[in-house]
DNA sequence: GTGATTGCAAATCTTTTGCACTAAA
DNA sequence: TTTAGTGCAAAAGATTTGCAATCAC
């Protein structure tokens, strides 16, 4: 599917959101998007791009996952203070948070039932509910 | 109830955790509990005590709010990056939050169904559970 | 006294912003 | 050519830390 064409799906993926495909952004989304779901933060991207051999600015890094989190190819998921990671998954669904090492892992929506929910207060509509199942290690 | 001696509540709080009951414990123990649940940032709490006339440097905020999570006292709830909550409020519970204000209300437990809950990664065990509500003002 | 706690300022870390330069349409 | 995007360095916040002074026990 990227043998030939290897920028072909990053190309589709920005024109159908109407961003314009720079070098960078399709350098980004073949990152992020090339490996299946992914829970990355900002730094990470950045020396993931560096080890890449792309050449991208942080401040690049931060406005482009912020714009590609507007245009709805991805969600921030916010655990620790201080910390932001970006969602390659945009689909309904949660999240274990492993304590100790920050790391995060996807729950499939249909594994967790939410049988009921509560009115939203006055004025206001529900927009999403976000589930983080923290879990600890165990001594074995 | 604080009337002839106001700071029994807070000093019996502060034993009870095995935390030395300083002025500054004190005085932040009955600003956080004295009006019911709360969520409050270290900042809101720096200014609230500034109002009351207390004296506390921020870094003691911090400090005091950080040991009283680990005590057990509070709850950090984070919402956005950079932005950290402490819930006065450590019974079970959820959260709406209005995205606009970054406000949180809180949620009983009771008025959310958790009716099924994924079994955690290998090598941990279920610690907590958070759901926040997003919800956002419409239109009226 | 002795060790815990505090305050202050400085340090750290993450994220955002201003502005000149470059690239896409 | 016109507008959007980028890089850099600086700014802005939030939170933590080192260390001397202070307080609880």
């Amino acid at each position: 599917m990227s043998g030939s064409r290897p920028y072909a799906a990053a190309l589709e993926r920005l024109k159908r959101h109407q961003l314009r495909p720079t070098r960078q952004r399709l350098a980004l989304v073949k990152l992020l998007f090339d490996r299946g779901d992914r829970h990355l933060s900002a730094d990470q991207l950045h020396a993931e791009a560096a080890a890449a051999g792309v050449r991208v600015s942080l401040a690049t890094i931060y406005n482009t996952l912020n714009q590609f989190t507007a245009a709805g190819l991805l969600r921030e998921v916010v655990v620790e203070p201080g910390r932001a990671f970006f969602d390659t998954n945009v689909s309904d669904h949660h999240h274990f948070l492993v304590t100790e090492t920050g790391e995060l892992l996807d729950i499939p929506a249909g594994d967790i039932a939410l049988d009921r929910l509560p009115s939203p207060p006055d004025g206001t509509a529900i927009d999403r509910v976000d589930v983080i199942v923290r879990v600890a290690k165990q001594p074995s």
